[in-house]
DNA sequence: CCCGACACTGAGCAAGCGCTTAGCGTGCGG
DNA sequence: CCGCACGCTAAGCGCTTGCTCAGTGTCGGG
């Protein structure tokens, strides 16, 4: 049983999020694509933090001691603390869209893709909840036009998931009297993993996952399986 | 159309939270327990604050300011700033744990009762989104003793509507296979609309609660009416 | 007309903040 | 073996933070 569905039409270089730390926490092998070292060790120690404490409650210091440097390396490599927080959201953000288009453009009936897309999208905010958290909740603590480009990746996500309730809607497999507020409330849910999953908890992301993934199919509808 | 449910065998005295203004937003009315009248202006000023920029992220001189008072005033009412948002915390977290209660103790079926429920909790969440955004997420800001307080209210939440479901399954009403985990994913879905919800938007906080509340009976398998 | 109680302010303290800068060690081209 | 570019640190600057404290104006009782 693999954690993220593996869509058969989908990207052609995957990464796989589940694989090699199976206990979920040190996500260091997510930010491969942040390079120089030391600067992925700061960016990774920033999503700790900020998940901790929240962005403004973390200072510098915290953020380099994590990273085992003196405050001042932070500066080397990027140009303020909110640049920091730009970098990781900007990231997770592209991560969370990836995996809700690849869900909405793979093959099959809208049941089956919304299936997969609450799936794999609960499960990335279940298993890299740390970086969830901060990429969800500190999007106030951007700079306005660092804010305004993250709103414009999450109107992607919304229109993804609007476009396959309704094509659910329209093939008679869905009945939905509001497409855009159950669009809205679907996401609203899944987004609210982030917020309350622990480690130590009762249930796997995997688990989170199939759990949520039914529970939208009846909201939308999905009688006639 | 009133806003909140009124139960029939509810509490002896209500204060109907939807009463007086109608815009929503300057809920000075809902904190007539606190007391003296610039407590209760500190408080909230503090409210308004901690929801606008969050708690780290406000100063008590804007606190202060807002409340058009000098920075030490705020020191002869508070003992410090976490008794502020401990004492904003409390008193919504009491009124979120009451709605709710009044809804699963109101008579009817399961399935009348958590539509009420839903529908007013949902309804207070986003009628009084800017309390409830920091009574909702705030949450780590508070010190260990005064947390630990909170989140035994929050178990009687969670008990509430445990309960409500756990009837209606009982009662063949409802049809769900996970009943911790549906729970948790119905309280989960309502606590986020204090996250979304704006003034502004299409929908009032009625119709958001009567949306969900639809969604909410569909969660739960309750198909016949 | 005085007096103390009371709610509040102006000024400011110690601590901690984000961020800068001068300098140090290390490794690599010549 | 030199020299310099580079990644990093120690120290600290200017500012803001939560919070304090010596007053100040006001007001009711005697």
């Amino acid at each position: 049983m693999s954690a993220v569905e593996r869509d058969p039409e989908g990207s052609d270089e995957v990464v796989d999020e589940s694989a090699g730390e199976a206990a979920g926490e040190p996500d260091d092998a997510a930010w491969a694509e942040v390079t120089p070292d030391a600067a992925r060790r700061l960016l990774v120690a920033a999503v700790d933090a900020f998940a901790e404490r929240g962005y403004h409650a973390t200072t510098t210091r915290d953020i380099a001691g994590r990273a085992g440097m003196s405050p001042a390396a932070l500066y080397i490599h990027y140009k303020t603390k909110e640049e920091l927080l730009h970098r990781i959201s900007r990231i997770g953000h592209d991560r969370a869209l990836k995996i809700m288009r690849d869900a909405a453009d793979s093959g099959g009936t809208a049941a089956e893709r919304l299936d997969r897309a609450v799936r794999s999208f609960v499960g990335w905010h279940a298993l890299r909840h740390t970086t969830a958290r901060v990429v969800q909740y500190e999007l106030d603590a951007l700079g306005p036009e660092h804010r305004a480009e993250i709103i414009e990746l999450r109107r992607g996500t919304d229109a993804a998931v609007r476009e396959m309730i309704s094509d659910g809607v329209r093939d008679g497999e869905f009945e939905v009297p509001d497409i855009p507020g159950t669009t809205l409330a679907v996401i609203s849910l899944c987004i609210d993993v982030a917020r309350w999953f622990k480690v130590g908890g009762a249930r796997t992301p995997e688990e989170i996952g199939a759990l949520y993934a039914g529970l939208v199919l009846r909201m939308v509808g999905a009688g006639e399986k």
